[in-house]
Formats: structure tokens, C-alpha cells, sequence
RNA sequence: CGGGGAGUGGCGCAGCCUGGUAGCGCACCUGUUUUGGGUACAGGGGGUCGGAGGUUCGAAUCCUCUCUCCCCGACCA
């Protein structure tokens, strides 16, 4: 196995970290863009960002929402109403103050003093006030719920610390917002979006996740409620993918969100909020890269098979590009993952050994090289990605099924790839949650000692609040822990709190996270 | 925002301490030769050294300021 040469040069086991960011380069996601904490999102990571958003629209359609689109910037008093949404979000915020620029004394531009803004514009860090706003005026009657609105959208928050994808200062995302009439209904619905988002993440991206409560001291600003999908990624770390708020009438008092109910009177509807971004491109690369790249879920590779013909820059390519563009359109024919299969035939000049290693980096499930020898036994040289190495000879693990074959076999095998990276990643974090923890000297011992893979650990609680909560969140952070969820449908507790002695009431996941 | 590291052709780096207008590998281009699998030979194009200012006859090399990135921390999707 040594003996394999891999395509990247840093390995996860070395440096993830590094590791991360050569997978992002290698693999042509996204690359640095000179402003500060902002990328540019490459054509191929930009792609699977495409392929996440029609998915997840479509599901986010079928629970019975519509699209709009709400304005970038938020006038401050907007902002302002909901006084503990102004408190999470006041310190990464940008802000608009001017509207024109002028040439200043030294000979560049400035912001003209005389065209300063009557009043500051907030540039949205999420959207909840200025759709609040707009919900305020939609909603009149009972008739009119429930409201049920998703915007994809850019947002911005000044982030001290920034990584490609895991934390931009702008980021893409989507964010659906709802209305009301009763805490059942939206509560029911702030569940009913987490479960899209649980099935968004396993089904689409292949990426296992543990749905649950966040812990009080974890809430969105302004939320009763915050539940979470939350990821294992390759170095143990969690990364929460996804986010439902069960808003309560906070948002609904601040923007004054009132209906009449069958009895006449006003009341005041209760909200929900929830979004997914951009990070989840990072949950992929952490949860599915390897030592050659990334491998990207077929669900959502903009291309799922490459064709690569070995030209020769000779007369002969004509006949070869002609044994590929038949087998391009035998493979297009198929479907995979209730889709028409999405292939590719890369007639780019270069050598297709070269081409073939931008397309592993790059993660296409799978490659399929075509040769003169090949057309003439009328076979394909087929790469699987998710199976790129054959161990016991440490080469590339092409098979040679016959064209025919390899055209109608696809859709299958694009299908088992897709399962089989769930899979993979499912068993890894199923084998690296730890349970049995019964004292806080075992559990900072568990990640302080470095004997073991850092995964997540299993413990009860009391579910203390406020100053008791406090306490455990800051015994958790000496150890740079983090509580992640309370996992939706866990077994009940049946012993003791960790961190109180109490009796314990649920289980609670801890883990290092992103 | 605090601590540490770094910014030199597309990528990865050397040069900087001991100032004298830039070098290597890969990639790229051309030609030849090859070619069933990342690995041939030769020739060639491309950078003024993150940006601004300063010291100096002269700066990638010294000084000041600034921008950006990476790692750790505090904060957060």
C-alpha cells in the first residue's frame, strides 16, 4: 500500500487542516479571492452547489413553500426590533453608510460626506427581520396561514476567523422562513424542515447526520427553539450542517406578525426559521475526501461520468471521439438517482493520464478512459473513484467492462457509489461515538489524552439551565468541547447527570467542533 | 480581535542575515520522438519580488505603515 502514489501531497492523517485546503485548491472548488474572508467559488464547486440547491429546493417545494427574494440591505431600525437577535448579531455586522464617493485629497476615492445615508444600512447577516416585516403586512386572517417562504440568498457576517466554505464572511445559502397560527403547528414545522434537511444531507450529499436540540446556550439569537443536523467529519470534529428555529412569537411581536383568528381577535403568529449554506461543501470535502482528492456524492456531481479519449492528435481520433460520443449518448440514456445520468466527454487536448488525475482531484464518481486497444476489443477502461486503488497492487483499479456494458451498467453504478459513501461514513461515525462516559474526569481524560480517535461522546444530563449551564459550558470549553444536540429519538436516560450528580433526564452529544 | 507563521511567474519553493535590478522544479508553448496510462528529448514564453512610503548612487533583500492568507485562541452557519 505504500507504494501508492497518491495525487495530493498532504495526507489527512499528516495535517487535516492542510489537507483541507489543498483538497479545496486540488479539487478546484474555490480559491482565494483578496478580500478578506471571501472566496471565489470555482465553476466545479459552484456546480455542486447548483446540484445541492435544485435538490433541496425541490424538497423545500414539496413541503409546500414558495420562493421569494428579500432585499440585501436592512434599514438598522429594522434591524433593532428583536432585541436579542440585535445582541448575536451586532458585533459581524456590516454596515452601509454612504451612497456615493468622491475624489479624496489624495486621489483616490472616498465616501462623499455629503451623500451619508439618513440611516445606516445593515447588510443581512439571515433575513428574519426585513421578512417579518413583509409577513407583517401579508398576513391579515387565519386564512392567510400558514405562510410558508424560502429565499437562496447571500448573507454577510464579519467573522473573525475564516475558512473556505466552513466560515466565510459571505456566504450562499437558504433560508426559509413560516408563519403560524399556533406553537403546535409551527413547532411541528420547524421538525417537519429538520427532517428535510436530515434527508437533504444523507440522501443528497451521502453525509450521516444526527438530528437534535441544541442546548439553551447554543440557541439562534431570538429562537425558542434550535435544532440541528450535525456531521462527523474525517478528524472526528463535528460540523453542524443545518439549522430549524422554532421562533416563537418573538420575531411576530418585534414585526408585529398579527392575524385574526375565527373569533375576531388578533394574534400574534408564531414563527420558524431555518437554512443551510454553503458549508455543507465543506461537510462533503472533510466527510468524502481522501488522500487523492475529493469524491464528490453522484447526487450532487455536476458530472458524474467523465469520458476521457486517449487522443493522439492523429487522424485515428476521429474514429475514437466517435466510440466515445456513442457510448457518451449509451450512458446519457440510462438514469441514476431518478435523474438522466450527467456525463461528460472531455475532448480537451492534454494527455488523458493527466486529465484523468484533474478528474480524481476533481471527484468525478467515475472516469472512464478510452484507448485505440479499447475500441478495438470494443471495451472501456472504467474508474471508480470511491475505489480508486487496487490495494494489493497498488495501482489504479480500472476494470474493462465491454462498451455495451459499461453504457448500461451506470445508472447503477452510480447508484451503488452513492450508497456506498454514505455507508462508508456512516459506519465511521457510528464506530466513533462513545458511550458508557459517567464522569467529567473520564470524558476531558477520553479527548485530553490522546490515546483515541477524538470522536463524539455519549452522556446523560439534567439539562441544567441558565448558571448551572454556564457552568457546564465553561468546564466543556477548558477542554475545548461543545455540546452538539440532544439527538431527536435517542434512548432515554436511565442514570445519573455527568456534570450535576441529578438524575439524568436525555443524552446529550459532546465533540471538538468546527 | 490577541499570539505565531507566510506573501517572489499558474502551482510549489530558493534568494533576503552579509543591498547591486531574479533563480529552480512542476505546469505552459514550439518542434522532435513517443505513448495503454500521472514519469522522453530539445528549444522557448511568462515574474520586478502583496501594496504604499522611506533609507541608499542602487532594495526582492534594510526601516515604517498597510492589505491578504495559514495555524492556535476568543466569537460564530
Amino acid at each position: 500500500m505504500s507504494n501508492i502514489r497518491h495525487a495530493l501531497s498532504v495526507k489527512r492523517a499528516d495535517d487535516f487542516a492542510q489537507w483541507y485546503q489543498e483538497v479545496i485548491s486540488a479539487a478546484d472548488l474555490a480559491e482565494d479571492s483578496g478580500v478578506r474572508g471571501c472566496m471565489v467559488i470555482k465553476p466545479w464547486g459552484y456546480g455542486i452547489w447548483e446540484r445541492i440547491q435544485r435538490l433541496l429546493d425541490q424538497r423545500i417545494k414539496d413541503t409546500g413553500h414558495d420562493n421569494a427574494y428579500f432585499p440585501l440591505f436592512i434599514p438598522l431600525s429594522n434591524f433593532e426590533r428583536e432585541a436579542e437577535h440585535v445582541e448575536g448579531f451586532a458585533k459581524e455586522m456590516a454596515v452601509v453608510t454612504h451612497h456615493r464617493l468622491i475624489a479624496g485629497p489624495d486621489g483616490g476615492l472616498i465616501p462623499d460626506p455629503e451623500a451619508k445615508l439618513e440611516e445606516p444600512l445593515v447588510v443581512r447577516p439571515t433575513s428574519e427581520t426585513i421578512i417579518g416585516d413583509a409577513m407583517a403586512r401579508w398576513v391579515q386572517s387565519w386564512r392567510d396561514l400558514p405562510l410558508k417562504l424560502n429565499q437562496w440568498a447571500n448573507v454577510v457576517r464579519w467573522e473573525m476567523r475564516t475558512r473556505m466554505f466552513l466560515r466565510t464572511s459571505e456566504f450562499l445559502w437558504q433560508e426559509g422562513h413560516t408563519a403560524h397560527e399556533t406553537a403546535e403547528d409551527a413547532k411541528e414545522h420547524t421538525m417537519r424542515m429538520l427532517e428535510v434537511y436530515r434527508a437533504c444531507a444523507e440522501e443528497d450529499l451521502a453525509l450521516p447526520v444526527i438530528a437534535g436540540e441544541k442546548p439553551e446556550n447554543e440557541r439562534f439569537p431570538g429562537a425558542v427553539e434550535t435544532w440541528s443536523i450535525e456531521a462527523m467529519m474525517q478528524d472526528g470534529k463535528a460540523l453542524q450542517a443545518g439549522t430549524s428555529h422554532y421562533l416563537g412569537t418573538n420575531f411576530a411581536q418585534a414585526s408585529g406578525i398579527r392575524y385574526q383568528d375565527r373569533e375576531g381577535t388578533q394574534q400574534l403568529c408564531h414563527t420558524t426559521s431555518w437554512g443551510v449554506s454553503t458549508r455543507m461543501i465543506g461537510g462533503v470535502v472533510m466527510t468524502h475526501g481522501d488522500d487523492d482528492g475529493l469524491r464528490v456524492p453522484p447526487a450532487i456531481a455536476p458530472w458524474q461520468v467523465v469520458i476521457l479519449p486517449m487522443l493522439r492528435d492523429k487522424p485515428e481520433d476521429a474514429a475514437l471521439i466517435g466510440y466515445c460520443s456513442e457510448l457518451k449518448a449509451a450512458i446519457g440514456a440510462q438514469s441514476a438517482l431518478n435523474e438522466p445520468v450527467r456525463v461528460l466527454l472531455d475532448t480537451k487536448p492534454g494527455k488523458a493520464a493527466a486529465k484523468r488525475w484533474d478528474w480524481v482531484r476533481k471527484g468525478a464518481p467515475i472516469i472512464i478512459e478510452v484507448g485505440g486497444r479499447d475500441m478495438e476489443n470494443g471495451v472501456v477502461s472504467l474508474l471508480r473513484r470511491d475505489r480508486l486503488w487496487d490495494a494489493a497492487t497498488g495501482k489504479s483499479a480500472f476494470e474493462t467492462p465491454t462498451r455495451e456494458a459499461a453504457g448500461e451498467g451506470i445508472g447503477a453504478m452510480l447508484e451503488q457509489i452513492q450508497t456506498a459513501l454514505l455507508d462508508e461514513a456512516r459506519a465511521r461515525r457510528d464506530a466513533n461515538i462513545t458511550r458508557g462516559v459517567e464522569t467529567t474526569e473520564q470524558l476531558a481524560n477520553f479527548y485530553n489524552s490522546g490515546e483515541r480517535f477524538p470522536g463524539w461522546v455519549e452522556v446523560q444530563w439534567a439539562r441544567p439551565t441558565g448558571a448551572a449551564l454556564d457552568k457546564v459550558v465553561e468546564f466543556l470549553k477548558e477542554h475545548k468541547l461543545t455540546i452538539r444536540n440532544v439527538p431527536r429519538g435517542g434512548n432515554a436516560a436511565d442514570g445519573t447527570c455527568i456534570f450535576t450528580g441529578e438524575p439524568a433526564v436525555e443524552r446529550i452529544l459532546v465533540a471538538r467542533a468546527y
